[in-house]
DNA sequence: CAACTTAACGCAAACGTTTTCGTGTTAAAA
DNA sequence: TTTTAACACGAAAACGTTTGCGTTAAGTTG
């Protein structure tokens, strides 16, 4: 159980000073070609690393990046997790996860756990909560510190930082078009109450897409559930509020929902109904998970290319990290946008 | 953009030492009423933060655990790690997570990124590629070195340390019993080549199962199927694999698959061939994950208790960092099996 | 031979903490 | 008045690095 050889151990052993071996180790020239050999040689033998802690601190640099998400074991965040993973260590950076689970005194608490010194900068995408509450203090006080920031997927506009987001309401409308060009003349929505940023754009590129088409939107053809509580449990109600979708309005013949589950579903109430996809019902989702791909038919659905976004987002803030020179010259932000892409299959046509 | 305040900055600007300041704020009774009432008040109205990675330095801990896992983009993973996260954060440490994509290389790299001094230990679970080339030597250092490791799932029996399993040959039998207790005279098993040390017990299961109710196995109802590359990309082969499966033994009336993908496969297949499930044959898969839950007809799994698996790696873990005391007594290494549940659903009666 | 250069190394500060051990001041006890 | 004890605080070491600068000895130059 011997612990890790460390630059004062080796410079006892070998009766030299410590920074005599530090420079040996990083091959200064200060030092004689003899005492680097020797101290080098004993080095690898032990198998000397330096202390990562002792460097951060001496550089005030952690080489961490933490990110913040609202739960992991869902397909986009895990995909996003990867991409910056990716990038991150091919760039010399760990990755520190936070889970907020959608709350945003976790979200707080979690911040506040990395922000002093353990890590270099945030990637984050906010909560349910802290959507609701609109109480972004924690952002401020972190970027204020000069600790970057960058946003994916769920951001706040009122924040000045780095974001990575997707175009949801050109997604969202391209699939909607799509349906409209395959002959759908009844177009239902199911998507989510308003106060999550993103259901309120995808439920905007579905009225924009009739408006352009001449298409009048009715009402009774939206459904919008309340997803504040974990929709595994309520998909019960939403299976049933689908079946009363489909049976009050037996013209519907596509349908776009705004995530997988709820396409799922639907598919599910339609064939209970003995309605066949794609013939007599189209369905398309927004978000591609492993649920599209794997269903029967499988779903048509829009693409967000999450690991693409993590990777963006990664970028963006090493990007940050590593050029700080600049004192004066106004810091300005960045917000890319990632295209969505409609992936085509079964269950359109 | 000022930076984080110090210990040092404050004892400037209050006129007194760093150690009056350090200990006031632990509220030390060395220093007197009145002036810990003004450091404190200073430091709150400066949000004084004690700096972690300084903290980590003079204490040798990092207060963060290291998990490193094959792949992130996959259900029962992100679920562990939720479970990981969840006990971590309660007992106040942050969780660092590394991927090793299945590659030996990738999970040794991210084992010395890790091992020295940013991490108070692992918890992990080994790639493909390592269990087949079964080189161990990272696994070894790390420990010498005194860093503990809990490994979960892909445990490897040489070496000691902490592990978290799931009784994978009981939660097969268990499943195929259940299947031959419905009815099912001819059961095919779809598995992976046995390098996987999983595989190789669920595949025993299966086997002790028919031997315990008189059913002579037939080489012909095992199909092992190759997993080294990414199985997604091999659903083609698999499928028709199947196919043949079925159509050269018309007797096969129970399926048991040694994940969820290939239970689904099985199910697609068999829907294609105009089979009806459960009635012509019913299905059961292992690890239960979302494709299990909302595939129609929603499919019969072994449950693994992922999080759970997670939540006692960490507590295992983290017991063992914080009770290093005893230098003598030799030290003991626990084996926690989790039970596996079987979750009934459609596709079995 | 004196002055100067150069090679090779050590000292010490710094990063931000915590903690042990002084030390000076004041008040109480002798 | 002297001794003692309590009180309130500071100095310094330690965790493990890196690095600018000082120092020594040898060698070089005029």
């Amino acid at each position: 159980m011997k612990r890790k050889i460390t630059l004062k151990q080796i410079a006892r052993e070998l009766d030299v000073s410590i920074s005599t071996v530090s420079k040996a180790l990083r091959n200064s020239d200060e030092i004689s070609e003899d005492t680097k050999q020797k101290i080098q040689a004993f080095a690898k033998l032990y198998n000397y690393r330096p202390n990562n802690i002792a460097l951060s601190l001496k550089n005030r640099k952690t080489n961490t990046i933490g990110i913040i998400i609202p739960e992991i074991v869902h397909h986009f965040f895990s995909m996003v997790i990867s991409g910056v993973e990716n990038v991150a260590n091919n760039r010399g950076y760990n990755v520190i996860v936070g889970l907020s689970n959608e709350s945003f005194s976790k979200e707080v608490i979690n911040m506040e756990m990395l922000a002093n010194g353990s890590i270099d900068g945030f990637i984050l995408s906010i909560s349910k909560e802290t959507q609701q509450l609109q109480d972004y203090h924690h952002f401020n006080e972190t970027m204020s510190q000069g600790m970057p920031i960058v946003m994916f997927d769920r951001v706040v506009s009122d924040i000045k930082c780095d974001k990575v987001i997707v175009d949801d309401l050109k997604g969202s409308k391209n699939a909607v078009e799509k349906l409209i060009t395959s002959g759908c003349k009844s177009i239902a929505l199911i998507t989510t109450k308003d106060y999550v940023s993103v259901g309120k754009l995808r439920t905007q590129g579905y009225l924009e897409a009739l408006h352009e088409h001449k298409i009048l939107p009715k009402a009774e053809l939206i459904l919008k559930m309340d997803d504040t509580l974990d929709y595994e449990v309520h998909l019960d109600a939403l299976e049933s509020e689908i079946e009363q979708l489909f049976k009050t309005n037996k013209t519907i013949d596509g349908i776009f929902a705004v995530n997988e589950l709820y396409a799922l579903s639907a598919m599910k109430v339609a064939r209970k109904l003995g309605l066949d996809i794609p013939k007599d019902i189209q369905v398309i989702g927004f978000t591609d998970g492993v649920l599209s791909k794997h269903a029967t038919p499988s779903l048509t659905t829009v693409s967000q290319h999450a690991q693409q976004m993590g990777e963006t987002a990664a970028n963006l803030l090493i990007d940050k990290l590593e050029k700080e020179f600049d004192a004066d010259t106004e810091e300005e932000f960045k917000t890319v946008v990632i295209a969505t892409e409609l992936i085509e299959r079964e269950s359109s046509r």
